[in-house]
RNA sequence: CGGGGCGUGGCGCAGCCUGGUAGCGCGCUUGUUUUGGGUACAAGAGGCCCCCGGUUCGAAUCCGGGCGCCCCGACCA
């Protein structure tokens, strides 16, 4: 993508509303513009981030064997009176009034709403377990949003709901979920930590919530550094995987036990501050049975299925991950969910030789780098790359071009290599 | 929901107290200049001073009411 022909409407200073460093930098970088409190609008380099998350979590998704679907944002108020969470809900729940004086609300979480479809088309223990999950904007009408897109009224979120005949089936795909969601952390670039939590609004007695640690983090968290040692990619099993995530100790600030923690050994102990970026719960047959949900078992009987859900914050995890990686100069974004992988620098636009370079690598580069092609200097082309995060960028020079060399520079440790064209490029792309 | 603050060209702000020509920096346009870390100079464009009402010869400024946004706290994916 052309820089020159891109709406990536950078901000040299910094809007007077954004106080944290991912709303700033978020605003600065062209990524988002807020439209009213608590409301953004992902311009096409934030969107590129939400894109590059999403898609990492369908694939992880699908490897656990989720079904990914779509259902609406605006919901019925009828659905929540059946599961009584209507009224339960409070004023955080926008509710809406059609033409025809119908109560619709803009939906906060699909409980309800999954489980009406299910209801209606499954019917047989045969047809269980299943997993369904959609990616969908959401909208909860915070008392008071702040901190950018980490705590909207409109949210992108994943939201996934397990259906089971019984507990151990429930409790099962509650494991899978998580080690589900500790790769796609970890294939995102971050280092999340699941912590046992409360249920909240959402009901139920077994609950995670998946933290990455950030200095601006709203919780205390603490925890055991044998943490750093699991590898999701490399379990073994999905039992023995939750296993070793359960036993490590890891609480946030609300449920740390000065008891158990006072045992582990000083230098395994870790504290820091966490963002939440997504919770999981299992919550039996709360919504099976209040919105009379059943499947005939084999031997003739009626089973409430046991269900649980599992959210990831997209949207919150853009700010969450700027939060937890960036500079002074910027936002250091992981490789995985950069908007773009590369930045290539013409430091001299119009010159022959650096113009030629950068079209070639432009072109062997694809969708995927951004070609800042503008009548800039140097120094605010640089700024600028630093300000987006680019994991590198390619600067192409008057110098380096007479002898086919480049700059490729790594933003996240800010080491630079001169290299042969091609080997800039291999280097991009390994 | 309690407490505090702010709305003035795109962005950051001054002016308001003490009413009288709407200003500065950045950005934008044009030209010259510069050419490896946000260059310099010159000339321009761009404003229902959040909205409604009141006071006044005259309101960005004073008064009343509304709306919007932010911050602290309580609450929350």
């Amino acid at each position: 993508m052309r820089l020159s022909q891109s709406l990536i409407p950078t901000l040299k200073e910094t809007p007077a509303d954004a106080q944290i460093a991912s709303h700033r930098l978020m605003l600065r970088a062209g990524l988002v513009r807020q439209m009213a409190s608590g409301i953004y609008a992902w311009l096409p380099a934030g969107l590129r981030v939400l894109n590059k998350i999403s898609a990492i979590v369908r694939e992880e998704q699908a490897a656990a064997g989720a079904q990914e679907l779509l259902m609406p944002t605006i919901q019925s108020a009828d659905l929540w009176r059946e599961s009584g969470r209507y009224e339960a809900y409070g004023k955080e729940m926008l509710r809406i009034t059609d033409r025809h004086e119908r109560d619709l609300l803009y939906g906060p979480t699909n409980e309800e709403m999954i489980t009406a479809i299910m209801r209606e088309s499954v019917k047989s223990y045969r047809e269980l377990p299943q997993n369904l999950y959609h990616i969908q904007w959401k909208f909860r009408d915070e008392v008071r949003p702040r901190f950018g897109v980490l705590r909207g009224r409109e949210f992108l979120m994943k939201d996934g709901y397990g259906f089971d005949l019984d507990y151990a089936g429930a409790l099962l795909t509650y494991k899978k979920m998580m080690l589900a969601y500790m790769r796609t952390f970890q294939r995102i670039g971050i280092t999340a930590i699941p912590m046992r939590a409360d249920t909240g609004q959402i009901g139920g007695d077994l609950s995670h919530e998946f933290h990455i640690l950030a200095p601006t983090g709203e919780s205390g968290v603490f925890y055991d550094a044998a943490f750093e040692a699991g590898d999701p990619s490399a379990a073994a099993s999905v039992e023995g995987f939750y296993e070793q995530m359960t036993t490590i100790y890891a609480a946030t600030d609300e449920k740390h036990d000065l008891a158990v923690w006072e045992k582990i050994p000083a230098e395994r102990k870790r504290e820091g501050r966490g963002i939440e970026v997504g919770q999981i719960f299992y919550f039996g047959k709360k919504y099976s049975e209040s919105m009379n949900f059943t499947v005939t078992g084999q031997d003739g009987t009626k089973i409430f299925p046991e269900m649980g859900s599992y959210g990831i914050g997209v949207s919150r995890l853009a700010g969450a991950i700027i939060e937890a990686r960036h500079d002074e100069a910027g936002i250091i974004w992981p490789d995985a969910i950069a908007p773009f992988r590369a930045a290539i620098l013409n430091l001299r636009q119009g010159d022959a030789a650096t113009d030629k370079i950068c079209g070639d690598l432009h072109e062997k580069l694809g969708a995927d780098c951004l070609y800042d092609d503008r009548e800039e200097r140097a120094g605010a082309k640089f700024a600028e790359a630093d300000l987006m995060g680019h994991p590198w960028q390619i600067i192409v020079g008057p110098r380096g071009a007479a002898n086919g060399q480049v700059e490729l520079k790594r933003r996240v440790t800010g080491e630079r290599f001169e290299l042969s064209v091609a080997d800039a490029l291999a280097k991009v792309l390994s």
